[in-house]
RNA sequence: GGUGGGGUGUCCGAGUGGCUAAAGGAGGCAGACUGUAAAUCUGUUGGCUGACGCCUACGUAGGUUCAAAUCCUACCCCCACCA
């Protein structure tokens, strides 16, 4: 394909790319060019905000380019108290491996990993002298880390930022001259520690990389980017239910966002179902159970897409039983009083952590067993085998007597 | 090194001796309603207990007191300014 053609594909959809002249050049020189992506060993589990970037991936490598992964491990291996609330774990050599694992898992629903190099930056940063490290420091100045968004906001508010933070975009800048990377690409949030590559490349004295960058993806509340520490995302390795019911539950005004970035809609593909919704010839239920079925086929199968429909539409719309449900194992010893109570039932079946809990739900009228809604804490109940015990509106199990 | 401010529940944040399992908000969960696990409204939100009640919790460790998140001592950590 010509070089004109493939940076039409390959940025499509950009928020930055930096600089596209240079990366219409190196399209230019008719080799394989290598992608950076930098992986974090410390979150394995991906979402579809990663998949942004990720989907990308797959372009450039459909066009014959070298994807290049980085994990991140040597940083990951020290940990880091500063930044906020939550301290970055120290993970071990075991655990990273092991992250690593699920991570290229994940990452081949998306692409194909074989053909992808694998680094660990432990590779060059294990063997590395202090004064090589401090060499890297050279590089850079105070000032310029601290433009970073997230450092200056912190200092306006009073937020700590340790010496190692401040070294990270070093590292990750390091990792590109390490691997002479010709283009990384990442989501917005990585504008900054990209261009830090780009300086650090040139101060190594090898060609800048190209840096190319994608919106964050809105995670379900509609309000903050998707991400697993918020709790807001889809994960891609998710089973086709939970996938199709979390996508259901986004606000309305994502569905334009989610179909630009998840399913490649074109402006003027989202602005025609903009106007049918807003028309009425579309319904907007309609529009996101298509969006969900649509995303839900993309990570399992078109079946399995039309099947966590079906599901939903059952349990949610019509009010029945899903068809599949987990089991709770009722005893004969468990009833040997004559009966067992609701709460431990309750607990029993994995639906409240304490039974402080699941007294709570009994009381807010949320269990129903064998169709019967239990609102009495001290119930004692005689659960018959295939009784159905439901939680709330989307906890089900079906008792099994052993 | 000096001076001043601060560390509270999942998170943010009020509280300066008892009425504090700790205001308020966010988030979570539940109920009603619906177009759905949307929106809105309402309730609820440490653990154990059938219940009276008990236990744990306000940076850490001690102390004062009938009684401490609140007072005292030491220590750890954070922020600002000065050097």
């Amino acid at each position: 394909m010509v070089p004109e053609e493939q940076l039409h594909i390959l940025t499509q959809g950009a928020v930055d790319v930096v600089d596209e002249k240079e990366l219409l050049a190196k399209l230019r020189q008719d080799r394989p060019l290598r992608i950076k992506y930098g992986a974090d060993p410390s979150a394995p589990d991906l979402h579809l905000g990663h998949s942004v970037p990720l989907r990308r991936l797959r372009k450039f490598q459909d066009l014959g380019h070298q994807i290049v992964f980085i994990i991140g491990d040597f940083t990951g291996r020290i940990g880091d108290p500063s930044g906020r609330s939550k301290t970055r774990p120290i993970l071990s050599e075991e655990q990273i491996k092991a992250n690593a694992q699920t991570y290229a898992e994940q990452v081949g629903r998306i692409l194909d990993v074989s053909r992808a190099e694998i680094h660990y930056n432990s590779e060059w940063f294990g063997p590395m002298l202090a004064s090589d490290l401090l060499a890297l420091a050279s590089h850079y100045t105070i000032a310029r880390i601290l433009e970073r968004d997230d450092f200056h906001r912190r200092i306006i508010g009073g937020i700590p930022i340790s010496m190692l933070e401040t070294m990270y975009p070093l590292v990750q800048a390091y990792d590109s001259a390490a691997i002479r990377a010709d283009v990384e690409i990442g989501g917005t949030d990585q504008t900054f520690n990209f261009l830090v590559g780009r300086d650090i490349m040139r101060a190594y004295g090898q060609e800048p990389q190209v840096v190319m960058t994608w919106p964050l993806l809105v995670g379900l509340d509609g309000t903050e980017k998707m991400s697993k520490s918020l709790g807001n995302y889809v994960g891609i390795a998710e089973p086709p239910g939970e996938m199709f019911g979390k996508l259901m539950s986004i606000p309305d005004d994502l569905m334009p966002q989610y179909h630009r970035l998840l399913l490649h809609y074109s402006d003027e593909q989202v602005a025609e179902l903009e106007a049918s919704i807003a028309s009425g010839t579309l319904h907007p239920r309609e529009a996101k159970a298509r969006l969900a079925e649509a995303l839900t086929a993309q990570y399992h199968d078109a079946a399995a897409g039309c099947k966590a429909r079906a599901e939903f539409d059952r349990v949610f719309s019509e009010g029945l039983l899903p068809s599949e449900m987990p089991g709770v194992a009722v005893t004969a010893e468990d009833l040997a009083a004559g009966g067992m109570r609701i709460v431990a039932l309750v607990a029993r079946a994995g639906f409240a952590p304490s039974n402080s809990e699941a007294r709570r739900l009994v009381q807010q009228g949320a269990v129903t067993l064998g169709g019967t809604s239990v609102r009495d804490v001290n119930a004692q109940v005689t659960p018959q085998d295939g009784d159905v015990l439901q939680v709330g509106k989307r906890r089900f199990a079906r008792v099994r007597r052993v």
